[in-house]
DNA sequence: GTCTATACACAGATAGAC
DNA sequence: GTCTATCTGTGTATAGAC
């Protein structure tokens, strides 16, 4: 599976993520028209990832956000309660699509083997396809409360313990070399970070998610199997 | 060389970051008694780093850190032209103090492979020893102008240089494997990125930087060795 | 050198017209 | 639903006493 076919896998489920965020937060949106109250938040999502990209979240005033998305202060304040709580929506619903879309994109394969390389794809390809999402889920962490914070650590080892039992059972089997396993685990989840975090680093080299995937692939595999091919 | 030698390396050569910044910065600082302007500089950089881990530093006010130092506002603007030129002095001290590291515990090894290990291991354990630093430079380079990111720009590629230099020159002598040298250099980047970006997991974990370090050399020598031991 | 008191800009948020 | 106008707190920075 490549990224295309992930892609195309991914969209063809219909998951409309603005309009999950407005469902599940009706109660604070006063907008009535569904239609319009996702059109919005979408706008409002997107200015959101790109003045923050740049500046980070605590820098960018409620102005700019009017200014980017075309809408004025006021209007803003009937699809959330406060800078505060755009934050915490953003971040919340952003973990949720990342868990659900990894969970169902990595469902037990025949082998180990298999099951290793999903997962990692998966991962990758979906922080491509959700790179604002990602990007900001790591920077914007610390502007948190300690209460959601607590649910970013919870994610992070959540990742990773996934990671460390497909180690483990790969060992059971024989086809995996034996090593510390959450260690290894540590590791891939620092090189599939490094695709979102460094994206501008290998736009300018032209080294597209493919090539970066299989090279990320090659590494973890020739550590963990017993065998090198 | 464990990390523990390599501190003691490091701290008898005696360059103090708090003194050279003081010095290459006199124009702008208006205290005269040299002792009383280092000592107080350094409590300014440790109340910084230690505020901004949680918050950022856009969300770090000057108050904040009147607060933290226990010197009063009108005093600390004695330091520091403003808050911008503040975050520009630390990132700018911070490349110039890591680069110099880099360049001085790097020299030039008998082979390849030497190079390579010498590489990453100061890498990681001058990661270690500054860790606010280099946690602050990967954190608020967005904070940056244009012109300041630059050298964040050119700091990032010279490292990785460094690395794809000693790469091919481990192909050319025939102890590594072909390979595309950029991107293996960009993983072990990557890598070594991991230990001051997540540093609570492994203090959670209870995992030590010389076990890390030895883990990343692992993985990276069976991916780049001709022949794996 | 360091303090207190204060100037002044800009932030987030709301009220009420349309 | 969306706008403009405005309230109120907080931010950076400075002046001038000590």
């Amino acid at each position: 599976m490549d990224y295309a076919a992930f892609k195309k896998a991914y969209t063809d489920r219909g998951v409309d993520i603005a309009r999950r965020i407005y469902l599940e937060n009706q109660p604070a949106i006063s907008i009535k028209k569904e239609k319009t109250a996702v059109a919005n938040l979408e706008k409002i999502f997107s200015a959101v990832f790109s003045i923050t990209y740049k500046k980070g979240f605590q820098a960018m005033s409620m102005r700019d956000l009017s200014t980017k998305t075309g809408m004025s202060l006021g209007a803003l304040y009937a699809y959330f309660p406060g800078k505060k709580q755009l934050l915490a929506i953003i971040q919340a619903q952003g973990r949720a699509m990342i868990k659900e879309a990894l969970e169902t994109f990595t469902a037990e394969a025949q082998n180990p083997l298999e099951n290793l390389r999903a997962a990692i794809r998966t991962h990758i390809f979906l922080s491509e396809l959700f790179r604002p999402w990602f990007y900001f889920t790591f920077m914007e962490a610390r502007n948190l409360r300690a209460g959601e914070f607590e649910a970013v650590r919870a994610m992070e080892e959540h990742t990773q313990a996934l990671l460390t039992r497909i180690l483990k059972q790969g060992e059971a089997t024989g086809v995996f070399r034996q090593g510390n396993h959450d260690l290894t685990a540590s590791m891939i989840k620092a090189l599939q970070q490094e695709w979102y975090l460094k994206r501008w680093k290998y736009t300018r080299q032209k080294i597209g998610v493919d090539e970066f995937t299989d090279y990320v692939l090659a590494m973890v595999e020739r550590f963990c199997l017993v065998e090198s091919t």
